[in-house]
Order: C-alpha cells, then sequence, then structure tokens
DNA sequence: AATGAATATGAAACTGATTTCATAACGAGC
DNA sequence: GCTCGTTATGAAATCAGTTTCATATTCATT
C-alpha cells in the first residue's frame, strides 16, 4: 500500500503539503493540488485510517448495542441506524449483549478505547452507576430503553402511553379481565415499568383489578407466549384478552389458543406491541402498536453525530409518537 | 487517557518493557511483571488500538456484507458470525449493501484500507472482476452466495440440491403444473442459478414441462408473493402448486391465496425456501428449506480466521447439509 | 577462569498520518 | 525602498504503540 511519502517522492513535494491537499487547507497553489491530486490517482493512495485515528482522535465509527439482532425490533432498528450513519459517512460496529452484563461492558470499553467515537445503546443490563462513567470516554445516547437521569441523551418513546392505548382499547370492546405479558417486570429500567404503569393506569381509570395470575413476566419468545395459553387454560378464572408487550409473545398466544380451539378475538382478544411483520401474518392479523423504528434510528444518529461534534452539549431527549393500529385480533 | 509512556515513568521502567508485559513477551522478570501489570491497572491503562493497529496492521475486526438486515435470514446469519467472532476475540462491522455496487465497493475499501482484516460477503453485486483486485488487501470469504471462481473460499449450501428437493416433494405429491419463484433469475450468480437448475432438474426427470408463465422471478417479500397469486388468478392455465425461493413470498402467496378462497394445500401447494420463524406463524405451517444458518455463520468466522492467521493459505469451498421441513402447505 | 548461551532491559527507529513552527516569496501601503 | 500581511511550502515534532539493535547480567560448560 502506498502512503503519503510515496505521493510526496512522486510529486517532489513535503508531506505536508500532500496532507494539505488531502484535508482540504487553504494555501496552496492550484497546479500543486493537481499534481498531488494526479500522483494519489496514479498509484491508488488511501490515506491509513489507523495513522489519522491515532493523530485525529477520530475514528468515525458509531458502535450500537443491541440485545440480540434477530429480534426484528432490534434489525429494523439497526437497518434505520446504519442508513443514516452510511449517509453521514460513518460507519457501525454492531454488537449483540444477549442479555450479559459482561459483553456489555466489555463493548462499553470500545468508547474507552476509541475504537468508536460514540455508542447507541437499545437496551441495559448493567446498573446506571456502572455504566454512566464511560460517558467521560465520549457520547452515549439511549435509544428505546432508558434511564431516569438527566445528564443523558435519549431517544425513547412513550412506552406508557402505548400500553395504556393498548390497554384501553380491549376495554372499549367491552373487556374487563384483562391479562397482561411482559418481558421484564423487575428490569428496574425505563420502558418496561412504564408499559406496567401504562396498563396499570388503564385498569384504575376503569376500576378494573386484574387478578394477579393474570399478570405474566419474562416473557420473550412465541413459545413463551404458548405457554401462557396453557397457563390461562387451567385456570378457573379466564381472562378474555390480553395485552402482550410483544408481538412475538402475541402470535405465539393466538397460534396456540387456535389449537386449542379458542376463537379469537371472540374468545380470547389479543393486543401485541412493535407491528413486526408477523402482525400481518398471524391469522386473524394482530392489533399492535406501532413504535416509529426509523425515525427512532434517525434521530438517534442524527443526535449522537451532534453530540461527537460539540463535546459540551448538553444532554437532549427525544420523545417519538406511538400509535395503535387496529387489526382482526381484537 | 494514559498512554505507555505515563506507565513507563511510575514504573521506572522503559516502554519497551512494558509493551513485552502487554504483549507476553518473553524474558521479563516477574518482580517487574507484576509491577507493571500493577501500575496498569491502578491508572486504568488500556492500549491505543490505532497505535496498535498502526504498528501492527492488525484491527481484529471482520467486516459482513449482507443485502439487508432486516432480511431475517441475514440477521440470522449475522447473529451466528458476531457470536462466533466474539468469542475469537474479533469485532463485526456489518454494512447493508442495501443490493447496490456502490455501498459494495465502498465497503470492499475497507479491506485495502486496513479498517477490517477480512471480509465476509453473503451477497454478492459487482461483477466478479470487480471484487477479485482486493483479494489482495486481505482474506475474502464468500458465504451464502458465491462465484464460480477456486481462488476464492466458500460457505455455501447445496442449493441445486435444496430446490431439487422442494420440487420432488411437489410432484410426489401429485403435483404436475409447478410454478417457480425466485429472487434473480439473471443475477448471474451462483446461488439463484443453482435454484433454478434443481428446479429444472426435478421436473426434468419427471418429464414435466412448466408453463414459462409460472416462473416469476424477482419476488422477494411478502408483496410480491402476493402479486404472484393475483396473477396466477388472471392465468387460464393455473399451476397446482409453488416451489418459492423465499419463506416471505412464499407467506404472501398463502395469505393472498386463502383470501381468494383458495384452500392450502388443495388448491394450491407451497414450498418455501429458509425455514425462517413465520413458516411456523403463517396458516397453515409453511412447508420449506431448512438452511443451516447458525453453522454457516461459524464456518465462515472460523475459515476467515485461518485465512487471516495464514495469509497464503489455499482458497477452500466447504458446503453445509440443507433439508426439507415438512409441514401443512403441502 | 574463560567462553558462550540464555535472560532481561533500554534507547532509538519505525508505523503513516497531522500539526506546529519557521521561512520564503509576493503584493500592498506608506 | 521599507515594512507588513497574505500566500505557499517544508522540516520536524507528535500521536501511542511495537520492534530492532545494543548491551548488561546471569548461569552453565569446558
Amino acid at each position: 500500500m502506498p502512503t503519503i511519502s510515496d505521493v510526496a517522492r512522486i510529486t517532489g513535494l513535503s508531506k505536508s503539503t500532500i496532507s494539505r491537499v488531502i484535508n482540504n487547507h487553504p494555501y496552496i497553489s492550484s497546479d500543486k493540488r493537481e499534481k498531488v491530486l494526479k500522483a494519489m490517482e496514479e498509484i491508488g493512495y488511501y490515506p491509513n485510517p489507523s495513522a489519522r485515528r491515532l493523530r485525529g482522535h477520530t475514528t468515525n465509527t458509531i458502535g450500537v448495542i443491541v440485545p440480540r439482532i434477530v429480534n426484528p425490533f432490534f434489525s429494523y432498528l439497526v437497518n434505520s441506524i446504519e442508513q443514516e450513519a452510511f449517509k453521514n459517512n460513518y460507519q457501525v460496529i454492531i454488537f449483540q449483549s444477549n442479555d450479559l452484563k459482561d459483553k456489555e461492558l466489555y463493548f462499553l470499553n470500545l468508547l474507552k478505547n476509541r475504537q468508536v467515537d460514540g455508542i447507541i445503546m437499545t437496551s441495559i443490563e448493567n446498573d446506571w452507576e456502572t455504566i454512566e462513567p464511560f460517558m467521560q470516554y465520549g457520547p452515549i445516547l439511549l435509544c428505546n430503553e432508558y434511564v431516569n437521569q438527566s445528564s443523558v441523551s435519549k431517544v425513547r418513546l412513550d412506552q406508557n402511553k402505548g400500553a395504556y392505548m393498548g390497554t384501553e382499547h380491549l376495554i372499549n370492546k367491552g373487556h374487563q379481565k384483562i391479562a397482561y405479558c411482559t418481558g421484564g417486570l423487575f428490569a428496574g429500567y425505563g420502558r418496561d415499568l412504564d408499559r406496567n404503569t401504562g396498563y396499570q393506569k388503564a385498569m384504575d381509570k376503569h376500576h378494573l383489578t386484574p387478578n394477579p395470575s393474570w399478570i405474566f413476566i419474562e416473557r420473550h419468545s412465541i413459545e413463551d407466549g404458548k405457554s401462557v395459553v396453557k397457563e390461562i387454560l387451567s385456570m378457573n378464572d379466564k381472562p378474555t384478552a390480553i395485552f402482550s408487550g410483544s408481538d412475538e409473545v402475541a402470535a405465539g398466544i393466538i397460534i396456540e389458543a387456535k389449537e386449542n380451539g379458542l376463537r379469537i378475538p371472540d374468545d380470547l382478544a389479543v393486543v401485541g406491541f412493535d407491528d413486526q411483520p408477523l402482525a400481518e401474518i398471524v391469522e386473524p392479523k394482530l392489533t399492535t402498536i406501532k413504535q416509529p423504528i426509523d425515525e427512532m434510528g434517525i434521530k438517534s444518529v442524527e443526535l449522537l453525530i451532534k453530540m461527537m461534534n460539540n463535546k459540551d452539549s448538553l444532554a437532549e431527549e427525544v420523545q417519538l409518537p406511538i400509535q395503535l393500529i387496529e387489526r382482526e385480533s381484537t
């Protein structure tokens, strides 16, 4: 690979001049500039990024932490982030935390090591006290998941309202016995907690008290959804509707319910969360809460770039609207 | 951020010695080693990757090109690659080519610029003549998609056999009028071509000649699948079965067919390709060809690392088995 | 006791860029 | 004709490591 010295030698100029041409500095005579550009082209010269980084302290790379990329919600989010980053000349390094504290920490260290200029976290595994110190090494932005900390920038959705809308939708359809499925009730972080309170609020407002055994926690997959139905079938006091924090779980519920002769939505109404592609594939099609994933990704990259360019910009919080998509499962 | 010089100053040793400790060189007295490790720990020193790269020419990063991450096939593949890379201490940079030649070239340049040590290509947009020169800058491995070039390593599936199995399965079920859906008939590359010949071979063997209007090309999405059914409905000579090169297209076909009163598999039998999660969600559940995605990812990383460590290892080709999963759509 | 190999360490060169400092040439203003 | 600001360029320092070369000990061998 040719280096800047090669270009200097060929053109008979100094490295400084070549560097100035590359970086569009002023005060270069146009004939020399031409000459340099021509030589670079000729020998196929391209500046070595490691050397630039070493000097310039910037990597043009942003890191994205997702719990798992195979979850469509996150693959769509990553898609949007990658597209927007590319537009702005940034590369994206993707990490899956797999819900593991250690892996998350490992990735946060990339910020410390200056392998990335900034990080977008779409989930949080460690305590905030553990994560916060990394902010001194570069900007961290929370997208989707969040903590109640004014010092960190976040792009988030009104999950509370989403859950409220979903639950109230079921109530408006005449349901009173409404079960609730969530990922982590005790996760301690914002997103799921918000949904919980949203559900709670809607129930309270309509003076409904759910049977405690209708609250299902730690449900993530299609299989988990199926297990929910099995549990419900063995109950004496059965719910007539379920609000699920995940489309996948909702799909599992629908599949298993049908398998057991339940009619949807007549015997059991189901609302999901995310509006994943599968929402239109299950039968009946799933009523769900749509999250503006693309906007979330775009906004996150936008904000992060702003933070990276302006070291001491204040933390910002962006909240995006959320929406109920009514289909056939309610 | 502390540097190696800080550690040297604190311990009263030279940078060389510190470097030797970091890199586990022999011939260091154990008391000095302890001292250095302690000092590093104390001031929270971590070697700057850019400086190491500049000298060492290795980035511990591999690049992965996928057409689009939101396609479950690729998000599962990326998942597997990322997991295996992490195990081997490699980071993964992910790029979406979005089927664009330019974007693919941009990413290949990362190899030239030494931003990545090697690249796994899961799709190919440019002519091989355009891509090949990049191999001089570092190893390139083809995974999933491939070209008929002995000089490049590949991890691939017997697509030909997959398509053959799927088609023959339909024939065994008594079908004679079998339509065929593919991504790109004229793409010119291995994967789709192999599937085409697999279909062809099965038909030929059983002395069947498909109506040319039953061959649908450039179909990728659920929507595309729906359009296929619409076209079929307007035909005089209708196929009784479809072999689709994609589960998503197959799902679209099933949804739209049911919408129009067709019974599956009685009026129309459908076979997909990939065994994506949605194959178990559509109703009836989709008979499909299962590809061993995880093994593919693992094998690819394994092979790539081998190539990166051994500069002049010969190109290898790994072919993984493929399998028919019979469900309810046939 | 002399020689040579193995062990242990440091100084300085090197990786490939950017940036600072110095300086030369040129034109404008007095 | 002299000073000053602008334009244009190069030498050398710098970034943070790794590697080469040199050298000083220590220990075993004859």
